[in-house]
DNA sequence: CCACTCACG
DNA sequence: ACGTACGTGAGTGGG
């Protein structure tokens, strides 16, 4: 037997929203309409077995109905965008499940399937209509059961014309009566006022229908008259606004819409973009599919030896994406394995880094230094970087689908192109940890292997590449991508590899003396406790300070007690080992990370440190540091300060340069909260911190003393990390209803930020991200968390991301801007540091007057704001006197 | 491999 | 009632 199901698209797209709680996937788009959209479909395949199956959707803004009526469906709230931007997936995901979908401009869903069900009708046809709006009940019949959501959409309650009967007392056509009289506010139909369901239900079981109720009116009596006779017009134009059209000028061909079952494999894609991983379960099929099978059909894989490059040698010139293989993490250590290359036809070619690297491979190694040759490839600066150490330029990378990937989601922490491959549904790649092991285990696996994984990897990056550009260009992120992110990592790569030189031997005194004093305070310690245990152990420490020697417990932690320094701090007037304690793990700190930490990454050979800047891990879109990480060397406490002495120019007579802005976040916050008090600060080149105090205690400069600027400095802290009572409380070390004083009267002077902090927020929870200057995302779906904390932690995210976001936008600009006027000027000097917000030169001394000029210039230019930007310059032989 | 601690902006 | 300040990386101990 045949039957169609018919579905009101926008009605169950609809409840599926308001019912379920906010999902989103992992790049930030919503789901959960998708989701109820898609259990409902599931279910009804299930349980109605349809052979024919269609869903119709509203089109237009205006229908036939405005046109005697313009403020049909007025009042209404807009479509949360939340919901909007799952239409066009919905329509996506019919596709994929192989449903037709219809949409007329002018008509809504219901006249859709209203005319549909009349064909059916006429033909003898079964028909199930889902909806979730009552008004469709009149088009029940012999042949049409309406299935209306109950709460949600998680159960149907099944609608045929004895139902209806038994329910109401009507026949379908009476429904549209029903309406008629006592209207439906969503819709903004009016009916008769005073008339809800009970009075309109009692009416038409006594007459029968709209017009013979009006017919009838001069016999009821009171008030009902009244209303029924004054308003008599509105109850017959209600009465033309509910009923639904069965006459759509459609060609309603039967054979169009027949339903043949879904192909799991095309809906297994779908629902994996979705992040929809239970369904998929659901579906039961491998979570990937088999690659080799995907191999023979898509792409075929050649692994190119030394005799074979002279063939391959054409092939160089339709490349549209090279992906190079290394193992290990550090880029300036790692072993390079090979290189794909993927030709656009399906054929991707191996190479090993012996081939790459001989004599005869002179052309390739000329091809990667081509700067007119535009490459596309994953991780150019890891690449660029491991190639540099082989002798290899790279140049001319056009794209990079790694840094897309980031920018796209900030928040990921996977850009391995496994997950990239699936995420956007493109043929499979195995996972790095699946090919090789990881650790102890890992293994180059047989050449075969080897070759198909990286030869897909280069033929993924191409087609990720295709995709990625049309979302970049999409969230007007192309400036940002293309002048910004990828000039930077390629200057990055560039600074890293010339590295900065480190005194080794003034390191290694320094060492040794850290060691003697290291040595005394662990003896007057053990003498302390009454007896040796391990320093570095909290546990053990925990045992001495809190049950041997009875000190008072001010913090635990989920394993035991708490001894991190402000819990020691606390302790000090207790007992003298406290002190020596802070002492012992501040020096201890110092030897391991710093002196030996550091001592373990200098290349004998140079002397020279090269660390490696991560451009893909900080979710505001700074940069991080690591191997060794050079973005936290010590500077706040005088003893640590002196490493800074062991970093110096590379060359003799050179100096150090380093110029670093001065407050820069509150001045992006002037900027982009348009505070007239805090920009007023800024425009007269005030200390903010003391300007600050002035206004919140209401005091003059000369009144302010020390500690009111100190706490004004953490309530500006406090705002651009996102102001809590609790946060600010706990540094300030004052009760919670004070930090609220400060935060209270903070506010009141300074209304544009908590402007700025209010709108902030909203906009999170309305667009599901913010962004900052440039265009830079973070996605936030957490805001809409129904845990507190989780909830509060993505609006402070909120409220810091485009602050911090922007600070390093800003910066990024600088140093693009910087080693450009370096370039141009052919100045000797070189970038080598950046640390968030200073950026660090060596500079040959017959550069230094230009240099102290120039780049505190290039730094304040870099982005022009309301207020303006300031750098600080300072030089001197070593890192710390530059300061 | 995780928890803890601490260095930086 | 909830119990965190934002963003990172590295060393050490202990299961």
């Amino acid at each position: 037997m045949e039957k169609l199901v018919l579905i009101d698209g926008n009605s169950i797209a609809y409840r599926a929203f308001f019912a379920l709680p906010p999902l989103s996937n992992s790049s930030g788009l919503h789901t959960n309409a998708v989701y109820g959209f898609t259990t409902m479909l599931l279910r009804l395949i299930d349980e109605q077995k349809p052979t024919h199956f269609l869903v119709a959707f509203d089109a237009g803004k205006v229908t036939f109905r405005h046109e005697g009526y313009q403020e049909y469906k007025g009042g209404r709230e807009k479509t949360p965008s939340e919901l909007s931007e799952q239409f066009p997936v919905i329509k996506d995901l019919l596709r994929a499940f192989g449903i037709s979908q219809y949409q007329l401009e002018g008509y809504e869903a219901d006249d859709i399937i209203g005319t549909m069900t009349r064909i059916a009708d006429e033909q003898k046809k079964q028909v199930v209509v889902v909806t979730g709006d009552k008004d469709m009940l009149q088009l029940a019949s012999e042949q049409v059961t309406i299935a209306l959501t109950r709460k949600g959409i998680s159960e149907v309650e099944l609608y045929d014309p004895a139902f209806i009967q038994e329910k109401y007392g009507l026949t379908p056509d009476q429904i549209i009566d029903l309406k008629g009289l006592m209207g439906d506010t969503s819709d903004n139909i009016p009916g008769i006022p005073g008339v809800g369901e009970k009075t309109a239900l009692k009416l038409l079981h006594e007459y029968g229908s709209v017009e013979q109720v009006l017919e009838h009116v001069e016999d009821m009596k009171g008030k009902m008259k009244d209303k029924i006779r004054d308003h008599a017009e509105d109850a017959r134009m209600s009465k033309r606004l509910a009923t639904i059209h069965r006459e759509v000028p459609m060609e309603a061909d039967w054979n169009a819409i027949r339903y043949e079952g879904y192909q799991p494999e095309t809906l297994s894609e779908m629902f994996r973009k979705l992040e929809f991983k239970s369904l998929l379960e659901r579906l039961d099929l491998p979570q990937s599919a088999p690659v080799n099978e995907v191999e023979k059909e898509e792409l075929q894989i050649h692994v190119v030896g030394e005799e074979g490059l002279e063939e391959f040698r054409p092939q160089l010139e339709r490349v549209t994406s090279v992906h190079v293989e290394a193992y290990g993490e550090n880029p300036h250590t790692a072993s390079l394995i090979g290189a794909g290359f993927h030709t656009g036809d399906g054929q991707a070619y191996y190479i090993s880094a012996e081939t790459l690297l001989s004599g005869k491979a002179r052309f390739l190694q000329e091809w990667f230094a081509d700067e007119t040759r535009a490459k596309t490839i994953f991780d150019a600066h890891y690449a660029e970087v491991v190639l540099a150490w082989k002798g290899i330029t790279l140049a001319g990378v056009g794209f990079d689908t790694q840094l897309a990937a980031y920018l796209l989601d900030p928040t990921e922490t996977n850009y391995e192109m496994s997950e990239q491959a699936r995420k956007y549904g493109l043929p499979a790649v195995g996972s790095d940890e699946s090919v090789y092991g990881k650790g102890a285990k890992y293994r180059l696996p047989e050449l075969g292997l080897l070759a198909e994984h990286i030869g897909r990897k280069a033929a993924t990056a191409h087609k990720l590449a295709e995709i990625q550009r049309r979302e970049l260009e999409k969230n007007e992120m192309n400036r940002l991508f293309y002048d910004l992110e990828l000039p930077l990592s390629k200057l990055l790569a560039d600074m890293e590899l010339k590295g900065i030189r480190v005194d080794v031997e003034g390191l290694k005194k320094y060492g040794e003396e850290l060691s003697a004093n290291i040595e005394s305070l662990q003896n007057r310690i053990y003498e302390l406790a009454g007896g040796p245990f391990n320093i570095n152990s909290p546990r053990q420490m925990g045992e001495i300070l809190f049950e041997k020697l009875d000190l008072p417990v001010i913090k635990k932690t989920k394993t035991g007690y708490s001894t991190d320094a402000e819990v020691l701090e606390k302790l000090e007037p207790y007992h003298e080992i406290v002190r020596q304690i802070l002492l012992y793990r501040t020096l201890a700190k110092l030897q391991s990370t710093y002196v030996e930490g550091l001592l373990k990454e200098v290349r004998p050979e140079t002397g020279k440190i090269h660390t490696y800047y991560r451009q893909t891990i900080a979710a505001t879109g700074r940069l991080s540091s690591q191997f060794p990480n050079l973005q936290n060397i010590p500077i706040r406490l005088e003893e640590g300060r002196k490493i800074r002495k062991v970093f110096t120019p590379s060359e003799e007579g050179w100096l150090i340069l380093a110029a670093d802005y001065s407050q820069i976040e509150l001045r992006v916050l002037a900027h982009i909260s348009q505070d007239k008090n805090l920009m007023e600060a800024f425009t007269e080149n005030m200390d903010i911190h003391t300007k600050t105090a002035m206004d919140v205690f209401g005091v003059s400069e000369s009144e302010v003393d020390a500690n009111m600027r100190r706490s004004a400095k953490a309530v500006n802290f406090g705002i651009v990390y996102g102001i809590s009572e609790y946060g600010l409380s706990q540094n300030l070390n004052i009760t919670r209803k004070d930090a609220g004083k400060f935060i209270e009267q903070y506010f009141e002077v300074f209304q544009g930020v908590r402007r700025y902090m209010d709108e902030i927020v909203k906009q999170a929870r309305n667009d599901g991200y913010v962004k900052t200057l440039l265009e830079r995302r973070r996605y936030l779906p957490e805001i809409k968390a129904s845990n507190f904390n989780i909830r509060s932690f993505a609006e402070r995210t909120a409220m810091n991301t485009p602050i911090q976001g922007t600070a390093a936008d800003i910066i990024k600009l600088a140093m693009v801007r910087v080693a450009e006027r370096l370039r141009q000027e052919k100045l000797r000097s070189r970038m080598l540091l950046q640390v968030h917000d200073e950026l660090v030169f060596e500079v040959p001394e017959e550069e230094l007057e230009l240099m102290k000029k120039l780049v505190p210039e290039e730094m304040e230019k870099a982005l022009e704001l309301n207020v303006p930007l300031k750098a600080d310059v300072s030089y001197g032989q070593n890192w710390q006197e530059a300061k």
